[in-house]
DNA sequence: CCTGCAATTATGCAAGCGTATAATTAAGCC
DNA sequence: GGCTTAATTATACGCTTGCATAATTGCAGG
């Protein structure tokens, strides 16, 4: 008689739901140790399975990367439409809490900014990755664009394509450093500088809509 | 009697001259495929070499990784000189060019991106690594801030901070943006949208001074 | 010329990688 | 309540990784 018992107990679950937390466990390593990390074992461990899970569930490693990219993705976009969901009305209060949301944590974060690492190189060489990469991108600049076309003054189509770029610029910029080096900046710096950056590229004044205080 | 002529013939080089080599096969490897891609195999076979030479030159491959991170820093923060060396006396002009050479190929490119992207979880692990990078960042912030202070204006020393962080956030962010996703910009376009910005945060006119035409 | 030494190559090893496949077992169904 | 089936685990394979060590060989000094 074998020696039952053994085997490791385990619950069934949903397609999805392990499906979601395989790729919350990738995301989390990738984050933390970079691509290297994300082993199919340290994935199955984190996600509390064995690492034949995972080829049950997607099709290869490089297929949950994938996948992996895209609820990232997804997320961030729905965090994005959200700010604009609670934010006042008046357009440059609307586009003062935007800015300043994309330059606090969790946005601004060390982990956040190893996880987007992990993926640029797969960025040149998946073709897949690509395309949700520059989707993603646009997206952030043309509701950036909504934004800045909504302020009270004219402008053109030209010059309003270039402020939106370089607004995004700003805000990647500031997120880039301030991300990678968190105690070269004070408290609250880093928005603050944003919105006057913004502010000063936009010819108007955005400091004095500021979400909260920020000495 | 064996069979001699099967052991790879080898000519015998400097000390420096190797380790560049394997420092130089490191970096390229790291910026074409990521940190993963640069497997010790991998090294010495683009350094012409075996592998078993990487550790007579490097105590770890970990050490390696570090001295190519060196050299990395040690080569931008030298060319950042040699535009400085070069470029006119006029302060205007002379931040004028800075910005630009920051937003063009070489710096511009999506290889260099890969680098970067590469090294950035090892700067939250390696502490050594970490000093490196927070010293070459201070280091061309300052350079970009002693550029502004040059300026015919009257500036506090937490305005010139601030205007400093703010300039060299949209370099970076264009610097991003434009080595992401080149083909999503117009020939061009990236350099004259940083002077434009980085003029705005200053309040003055850089893209008069565009050391060349950018229609 | 040949001898000694360090630079370089060759070989091997243990661990970890992604993947394939077979064995189990939880849970819905009649 | 046994049956069935798909979800899950277990095991193994071939390959690559970083590293250690032994065997060679280019080259300078007598």
């Amino acid at each position: 008689m074998a020696v039952t018992g053994n085997r490791r107990k385990f619950k069934r679950e949903g397609e999805t739901a392990r499906r979601d937390a395989l790729i919350d466990a990738a995301l989390q390593l990738m984050a933390e140790g970079g691509a290297q990390a994300a082993t199919v074992r340290a994935i199955a461990d984190r996600a509390g399975v064995t690492p034949g899970l995972i080829r049950h569930y997607f099709q290869s490693k490089e297929d949950l990367t994938r996948a992996a990219y895209g609820t990232l993705m997804d997320r961030m976009m729905a965090a994005n439409l959200l700010v604009l969901e609670t934010s006042p009305v008046d357009p440059a209060a609307r586009l003062a809490a935007f800015v300043a949301a994309s330059l606090r944590p969790p946005v601004v974060d060390a982990e956040a900014l190893g996880l987007w690492a992990a993926f640029i190189h797969k960025l040149r060489i998946d073709p897949q990755i690509r395309l949700a990469h520059e989707a993603a991108y646009l997206a952030y600049r043309d509701r950036l664009q909504l934004l800045i076309s909504a302020l009270p003054r004219v402008a053109c189509e030209a010059t309003l394509r270039a402020q939106a770029i370089a607004c995004n610029a700003v805000i990647d910029g500031l997120w880039l450093e301030g991300s990678a080096l968190p105690e070269a900046f004070d408290p609250g710096e880093i928005p603050r500088i944003g919105l006057t950056s913004v502010g000063a590229i936009l010819n108007l004044d955005l400091l004095s809509h500021l979400p909260e205080a920020l000495t």
